[in-house]
DNA sequence: TTGCGCCATATTGCATACAATAATATGCAT
DNA sequence: ATGCATATTATTGTATGCAATATGGCGCAA
């Protein structure tokens, strides 16, 4: 009766209204890997951990659907996303494709100010990279999306920014179903790197090390079409 | 009771199941300019018109409301949206950052096949110019846009597909809103422009060209601030 | 034991009912 | 008439109920 993602979320603030808390909550669930890729989100389940009919429970889910983070198959119900290699391929070539020209526009309209912000972040993923437990590696998985979201707001561009929204939070799924190495520790060094190359105005640089940054942590992933993986979503845990 | 939007909308086939039906039957009418920005979408109307309960027309519209075409303000109920001049401007700020990219993309794994489908598309849409009529200039319209959603669909990458459909239905807005001349009837010779660059394989022309072609777009647009224009939408037609 | 078919159960799909909110109309005082 | 308070109506927000579908268990035959 009780599915596996009970212990995972945590419900909202009762003084809530509508479905955005809810999504909202699931999304960081998935984004910070706290819901594994395909576990099932019963509509039930869902509005009950957040004493909500299973109306709006419905309704977060289906928005959560639109982000690509959970898919939903008639009759059936919904679930997180498990991304096929291909669909990691995509995720990552879409992001090479956007990004550099993200942080192009970016470069023209960052402000000191905002480009102290951009250090801080890059301070508090420092600092989180040396802690222990998974709370920290949680945050710093988040911190890290973080960069690059800051990048696209910076920008100025809305919906750039919620692209890049939808495509950090699908690339933390291909991240937690693919990635070898424990976490991109380098990400830090290559964030920093670009920050570094924003301050003396060198675009050019920084869009190149954008490229090879992401390149890097689609590097550590094991995309291997693993035969008869894909089917119900292995074993639909 | 009823709104304005009754006449515009075609009831889809009974056979059909679940929100997808209705969602593109409005997405439709907004793109083809059958519903007018601002046009208020309430959910009774929706599901009468589609036999089909509120529950469904609700769904729809949330849906529609994530792709940018429709506005939904709480306990006020969803409209047509109604972009305003800035964002129109990133509309097509995106639309340069990423069709670029995808036309990179699409000229590396093009076959001739597609090409011969490019060029079957210029041609109906060279023939729809020719003629007379509301009907032959929605057709225009969404010939128009078609081009631009086969490059992205050759280019293999299912979310920048994606991410473009909403681009270009956004577009249709925007140029219904803010466009001055009938149509942009040079777009026709552009898309042939950047047809033949693919054909000899000249792919930093064809982005160039493709560049042009948005700016051509964005120049036809009288994106002036209009003060107080934007005040519950110019009255909420 | 294995394989198949049937029934019980759980879950989703959709419609409806009620509550809450906003829009509109009415009436009264000025 | 005008402005304001109040009542009425329309529309959305949310929960619930019933039907349809899928899932899992049980029995029976091989």
């Amino acid at each position: 009766m009780n599915s596996s993602a009970d212990m995972f979320l945590t419900p909202s603030d009762p003084t809530d209204t509508g479905t955005q808390q809810i999504r909202d909550a699931i999304r960081d669930a998935i984004v910070e890997r706290r819901l594994a890729p395909g576990t099932k989100l019963s509509e039930s389940d869902v509005g009950g951990l957040f004493n909500v009919s299973r109306t709006l429970a419905r309704a977060a889910l289906q928005a959560l659907a639109y982000e690509g983070l959970v898919n939903v198959e008639r009759n059936r119900g919904a679930f997180v996303a498990y991304p096929s290699p291909e669909e990691a391929r995509q995720i990552f070539a879409a992001r090479r494709l956007v990004e550099p020209g993200i942080l192009k526009s970016a470069a023209e309209r960052i402000t000191a100010v905002q480009l102290k912000q951009l250090g801080q972040l890059l301070v508090e993923e420092g600092r989180l990279m040396g802690e222990r437990g998974q709370s920290a590696r949680r945050a710093e998985i988040k911190a890290s999306g973080d960069f690059h979201l800051m990048l696209a707001s910076i920008s100025g561009n809305l919906i750039m920014q919620r692209f890049m929204e939808e495509l950090v939070a699908r690339s933390s799924l291909v991240i937690a179903l693919y990635g070898q190495s424990s976490a991109s520790s380098c990400g830090h060094s290559e964030h920093a790197g670009i920050i570094a190359a924003l301050e003396r105005k060198d675009v050019n640089t920084a869009c190149d090390l954008m490229l090879h940054h992401i390149e890097h942590i689609e590097a550590d992933l094991d995309l291997r079409e693993r035969k008869g993986f894909d089917l119900r979503q292995a074993f639909e845990r």
